[in-house]
DNA sequence: GCCTTCGCTCAACACATGTAGAGTGAGTGC
DNA sequence: GCACTCACTCTACATGTGTTGAGCGAAGGC
């Protein structure tokens, strides 16, 4: 490819690229505390650029916190180990950015309570018992535990157990005991 | 008993036990954000009446966040039924407190691994078999989610779940399939 | 009944925050 | 090569924050 020496329009979209991934790190790293300047500063950018990206500190806060479809082109719904590893590995910044702001900022728990909605009717379209429903949302409710006790509390024996150990430990949480 | 007329002291205790309970009702509500302000209007007093009481927002913060100890005298440590029971229920102004401010602010984020430490250790030690530790802890980071979902996130099919429904599917968490 | 104590309010401060508008200088089209 | 565009920075403002110290008025001791 010819080494392209990128126009001004392009070199635009990369600092706004660059200011959301900054926003991203900073809502999931101080929740929807974190202050306008600290994202500019972590951009290398003015904080005024930042509001004249996005308008404003709550346009900027809803896109840095909108969960990226899981699902790859033509895909369908992941199954639940896949989320469930996923939610073991490092989450990835959006994810962080939610998690850690879901409990401060109506807005960010809206968007967690409808994502684990959502997840949990695909799940219980899968189940066939009765508390189908029930079941599920406590599954989803119980990964999100697990994950808010892995990444953010460093809880014991969480934080520092082998991914695979504690994969297959929850999934035994979706049969029901005979 | 006679009706006491309230010396001096007891009456500014009381407004000191009034401050208290307005903070942990704003930390319940906002998080580590609520602020001086606001506390003492819900107290109904002046802002700095609760500083002169409590030294700092940090220190009412760290005050208002402290897990009771859930131990009657002379009790053992709670069944995990009845842990799982109060969690269910409606919580007590300084447990929400506590939940909602854990992922923003690094002090509550130590008090809940610490109390969730404590709990896992109980409930590893009537465990036997291999990953004690880990399903401990799987166990009391699922309880805290389905907690988080039910009281913080209003999860449908779990917000408006029967208590005893939802304690007994929690429970299986606790034994191994076989 | 007076003087002291002290629980409480008032007024003010230093500072951080989100945001708006003018300005600037490098890139772009002709 | 020049005028213009525009991505970006600078400066400023209004507001909300935690915190402090002076002052007031009623309760308490003698």
């Amino acid at each position: 490819m010819p080494d392209h020496v990128p126009t001004r329009a392009e070199r635009r979209e990369a600092t706004a690229a660059r200011i959301l991934e900054a926003a991203q790190h900073e809502f999931g790293a101080h929740g929807d505390g974190a202050t306008v300047r600290a994202i500019a500063r972590r951009a290398g950018v003015d904080p005024s650029l930042v509001l004249q990206h996005y308008g404003s500190k709550k346009a900027l806060f809803a896109l840095a916190v909108r969960p990226v479809d899981e699902l790859e082109d033509g895909e369908v719904a992941p199954h639940l180990a896949d989320v469930l590893d996923a939610r073991l590995r490092d989450l990835p910044p959006h994810t962080r950015a939610l998690l850690r702001s879901m409990l401060t900022s109506p807005e960010a728990g809206a968007v967690m309570r409808d994502y684990l909605h959502g997840r949990a009717q695909v799940l219980a379209a899968a189940m066939d018992d009765d508390h189908a429903e029930t079941r599920a949302a406590l599954v989803v409710a119980g990964i999100m535990g697990v994950t808010l006790a892995r990444h953010f509390l460093d809880l014991p024996g969480l934080a520092d157990a082998d991914e695979q150990v504690v994969g297959e430990l929850v999934e035994a949480w979706v049969a029901p005991r005979p």
